[in-house]
DNA sequence: GATACCGAACTGGTATCCCAAAGTGGTATC
DNA sequence: GATACCACTTTGGGATACCAGTTCGGTATC
C-alpha cells in the first residue's frame, strides 16, 4: 500500500476516532512528522479528506471540521432522500437473500460488544443496505453521509436506550424489506433517520458545553 | 487566483468541452506543460477532478473518464431521488419568488442562442432549482450529478425537438412548484429526468459508432 | 505599563529533483 | 516471421528546496 493511501487512512481514523478534536488546527508539517511521510502524500490526503468534509480550509490553513449541528440536520434530510430511494430499489429486486448478511451484522452485537463495534455496525447497516440497491451513486451518497455523521454518532452510542431503539428500528426495516413492502419499509426508514437526527441534535445541543470543554468545536444550528 | 485552482478549472473546462476526448490518456507532465504549472498544482487538480468523476486512474496513469451508459442510467435514478426531495422542500417553503429568476433563465434562450448556452442553462435550471431547497447536500448532489452528465448532454443539445420538449417540461415543473403543488411538481420532475435519460441513452447508443470514430470512449451499459 | 514596530519563525503554495516500476522499441535468436 | 529478451524512456509517487505572506514574540519608545 502506498504512503499516500496510508496517510489518508490513518489521518481519517484519527479524525473519526476523535483523537484529533473537531475544530483543531492541522499543519502539513505536523502530519508529515506524525506519519513519517513527506508533504506530497500529506497534501494528497488532505485534499481527499477535504472532499469528504472531514477537514476544511481556515483561511490559509487546515482545520479539522467542527461538528456542525445545522449540517447534521441537513444531512438527515439528504439521507432520507437517498436511503429511501435505495431501499425502494432493493424492495423491487427479486433477490433479497443478502438481507440475511445484514441481519447477522445486527445479531453480532450484544451486551458484551465494545462500543466501537456498535458504532461501526450502526453505520454499516445503512451502508450495506444501500449497497444492495445496486446503484453506485446512492450507495456512495449513503456511505459519505455516514462518514460525515460518524463523529457525532459517538454520542448516540453512549446511550444504551438509544442503541436498543435503533436496533429495533433496524430490524423492523429489514423485516418490511424482506416482505417486499416498499412503502412500509420506506416509512420506517424515514422515521428512523429523522428520529435519530432529533435525538442526536438534542443530545449534542445539551452536551455542547462539555464537548467544548474537551476542546471540540461545535457550531450551533 | 492560485495556480492550483487555475489548472483545475481550465482542465475541467477542456474535459467538459470535449477538447480532451473521453477515454484519452493524461500524463501529469503533459498537463504541466500545457498550462505552465508545475506538478504539484497539477496533481492537486487531478485529485479533485477524480472525485468529480471526470478523470480516473488507469493502472498507474490517468485517463479522462469515458462516457459510461450504465453510469448515466444510475445517475438518473440518483438525480430523481435528490432532485425530487429538493423540489418538495422548495414547495414547502413560503417564499418562492426566486422561481422567477429561474424562469428568466429559461426565457433567455431562443432560436438565436448558441448551443453552448442552451447546454449551460439546461444544467443550471436543475442546479438552481435544487439550491432553492436550502439544503446544501441536496444542492451539491444535483450539481455534481449534472457535472457528470455534462459531456453526454452535448448530444441532447444537438436535437432541436428534444430541447423544445425539455424546456416545456422545465416550465411545467416551475408552474407546479409555484402553486406549491409538490406532488404534481415531483411527478413532472421525475418524468422529465427519466425521459431525458431514455432519450440520452438511446441516442448515445445509436451514436456510439460515430463517437468512437471521433476517439471518444463510450462504454456500453 | 501600554503601544507601536520590527524581525524571526512558521505557514501553505510552488518548483524541482530523485526513484522504482511499468512501458516501449529494437534486436538477437530460433 | 515469430518470439524472447534487454536497454532505454517515460511514468506517477515521493522528497526536498524555495518563496511569499502571515503570525507572533520581543523590544524600544513614549
Amino acid at each position: 500500500m502506498s504512503q499516500m493511501q496510508n496517510v489518508e487512512r490513518r489521518l481519517r481514523e484519527m479524525i473519526l476516532g476523535l483523537e484529533i478534536g473537531p475544530g483543531e488546527k492541522l499543519t502539513e508539517r505536523w502530519i508529515e512528522g506524525r506519519f513519517g511521510a513527506s508533504r506530497t502524500p500529506v497534501r494528497a490526503a488532505l485534499l481527499r479528506l477535504e472532499t469528504e468534509g472531514l477537514v476544511g480550509r481556515d483561511g490559509r490553513g487546515w482545520t479539522v471540521s467542527p461538528i456542525n449541528l445545522a449540517e447534521l440536520e441537513q444531512i438527515a434530510v439528504y439521507r432520507e432522500a437517498v436511503e429511501v430511494a435505495a431501499l425502494r430499489l432493493t424492495c423491487a429486486h427479486d433477490e433479497r437473500s443478502a438481507l440475511d448478511v445484514i441481519e447477522a451484522m445486527l445479531d453480532s452485537c450484544d451486551e458484551n460488544t465494545r462500543r466501537e463495534e456498535w458504532h461501526r455496525v450502526g453505520m454499516d447497516f445503512h451502508i450495506e443496505l444501500a449497497r444492495l440497491s445496486g446503484n453506485e451513486f446512492l450507495f456512495r451518497a449513503v456511505r459519505d453521509a455516514m462518514t460525515r455523521l460518524s463523529r457525532a454518532r459517538w454520542l448516540e452510542v453512549r446511550d444504551e436506550a438509544a442503541l436498543g431503539r435503533a436496533w429495533a428500528e433496524h430490524r423492523a426495516i429489514l423485516a418490511a424489506t424482506r416482505l417486499g413492502d416498499a412503502d412500509e419499509a420506506a416509512r420506517r426508514l424515514s422515521a428512523h433517520i429523522i428520529g435519530s437526527r432529533d435525538r442526536l441534535v438534542t443530545s449534542l445541543a445539551n452536551d455542547r458545553r462539555g464537548l467544548r470543554a474537551r476542546g471540540f468545536a461545535v457550531v450551533p444550528a
